[in-house]
DNA sequence: TCTGGGGTCCTAGGACCC
DNA sequence: TCTGGGGTCCTAGGACCC
């Protein structure tokens, strides 16, 4: 028997949060809006049944919804950051392979529970809604994707008490037959009117479709996705998944912005709730990018989406190195004459902290970094001197002004210097 | 000055996910 | 007036190396 995969999905995430704290909300339709109330993300059964539709703008049908007696909520990313700390310790009980996917999602791993996959996924459920009251659905197959279509199934039907298995062929043609190539993870309306032209309209002719040609026309990614629906898990189980490699801090400003003054501080809030971000994960970056946008519902105005990258000397966690750095973006691509609607900076090339910690250009007191910058005459004493040093990306990388990359020479002086 | 294979690195952008 | 905020992976093409 293959190894089952379970991928277990909490209902309505944010919603159910709501909930849990403010009981009279069950039964009832609760929307959550986004970041300045902007548009709807998350929508419990109830105002799912309403019609409400994910991300619409809320603004359009408030009125009308409030008649009919919808609950609105404000999000709160720090509730629900926390409900979800506590499912996903629920359910690390039921199996020693856990991967969690998203802030809702996780997937585990039940080998070694082949023989009671429905009643172990039952008990799950009783557990977790026991333990922190949000409610789950459970789908369980030999891969990842067929594990997600297991997973919607359980969650469509109601008779099925939340938990769908998928283990085997004819449970698996059934289940394709129902949904629709955009049901499938990794198929969205790009994809899916690609693989209509080759006349792949069904997720049974898409399982069905050669590999090699999938391959060629639409790359590995695709192939896998043909491999998943038969069953063969392509996409491992990640437990220890790596640390982040890039992150961003933006908004929708809650009104247009115009001046530069304004902008300036709205980017520097951005890049300090990102280098503390940052920080918490023992991260530091010498990449950064600072954009904005204006309104691009609003086709009749004039629009500027400009982005400017910046490099640091040296990888840094540092708020103030990093807000400096952020102004001197903003000041290359500052515009004046637009409105715009949201601004924010994006932190690349993540890299652990630890490997700039105590350089030469972090604490110029620091007795070590004192050591270092001996160690750094003496490198360029031994190999000559012309190169800056730059440290991202857990890489290393070298910058002579002339070249653009890596050379072995840079790598041993780096090496020697993070030997002071 | 021109020819060429085999490679890496970087950037931008597309496509997808929750 | 009012339309989210994060992420990842892959590919193509240019620049540059030996």
């Amino acid at each position: 028997m293959q190894r089952p995969i379970a991928l277990i999905d909490c209902n309505n995430f944010y919603a159910s949060c709501e909930r849990v704290f403010q009981p009279h909300l069950r039964n009832r339709p609760v929307v959550v809006l986004s970041n300045n109330d902007g548009c709807v993300i998350a929508r419990s059964n109830e105002a799912k049944s309403l019609g409400i539709e994910m991300g619409a703008p809320w603004h359009l049908n408030e009125d009308n919804y409030r008649k009919l007696g919808v609950e609105v909520r404000s999000s709160n990313y720090t509730l629900y950051g926390d409900m979800s700390a506590r499912v996903m310790k629920t359910l690390s009980h039921f199996s020693p392979h856990q991967e969690i996917y998203s802030i809702d999602e996780c997937f585990l791993g039940l080998e070694g529970f082949e023989d009671r996959l429905e009643s172990h996924a039952r008990q799950m459920r009783a557990t977790v809604y026991q333990w922190t009251g949000i409610p789950v659905s459970i789908g369980i197959a030999p891969s990842k994707t067929l594990a997600k279509i297991a997973n919607r199934a359980a969650k469509k039907n109601p008779e099925s008490g939340g938990v769908g298995v998928l283990m085997n062929h004819a449970s698996q043609d059934v289940a394709l037959a129902k949904i629709a190539l955009t049901d499938i993870w990794g198929v969205a309306r790009r994809l899916s009117e690609r693989l209509e032209v080759m006349n792949i309209k069904t997720p049974l002719q898409l399982r069905a479709a050669d590999t090699r040609v999938i391959r060629q026309e639409f790359g590995v990614v695709v192939e896998r996705i043909v491999k998943e629906l038969r069953g063969e898990a392509c996409i491992e189980l990640d437990e220890a998944p790596a640390t982040k490699k890039s992150l961003v801090a933006s908004r929708s400003f809650g009104r247009p912005v115009e001046s530069l003054q304004e902008m300036q501080e709205a980017i520097a809030s951005h890049m300090s709730r990102a280098a503390e971000k940052m920080r918490s994960q023992g991260l530091a970056t010498a990449n950064i990018i600072v954009f904005m946008d204006t309104n691009r519902f609003r086709p009749q105005d004039p629009q500027y989406s400009p982005s400017q990258t910046v490099n640091l000397p040296i990888a840094t966690s540092d708020t103030g190195r990093l807000v400096a750095a952020a102004m001197k973006g903003l000041s290359a691509i500052w515009k004046r004459g637009f409105s715009y609607k949201k601004g924010g900076v994006m932190l690349l090339d993540l890299t652990p902290a630890s490997a700039v910690q105590g350089s030469l250009f972090e604490s110029p007191d620091d007795p070590s970094s004192m050591a270092r910058m001996a160690a750094l005459d003496a490198i360029n004493r031994k190999y000559g001197k012309g190169t800056l040093v730059y440290g991202t990306a857990g890489k290393k990388r070298e910058w002579d002004m002339r070249r653009g990359y890596m050379s072995q020479a840079y790598t041993t002086r780096w090496d020697e210097l993070l030997k002071v």
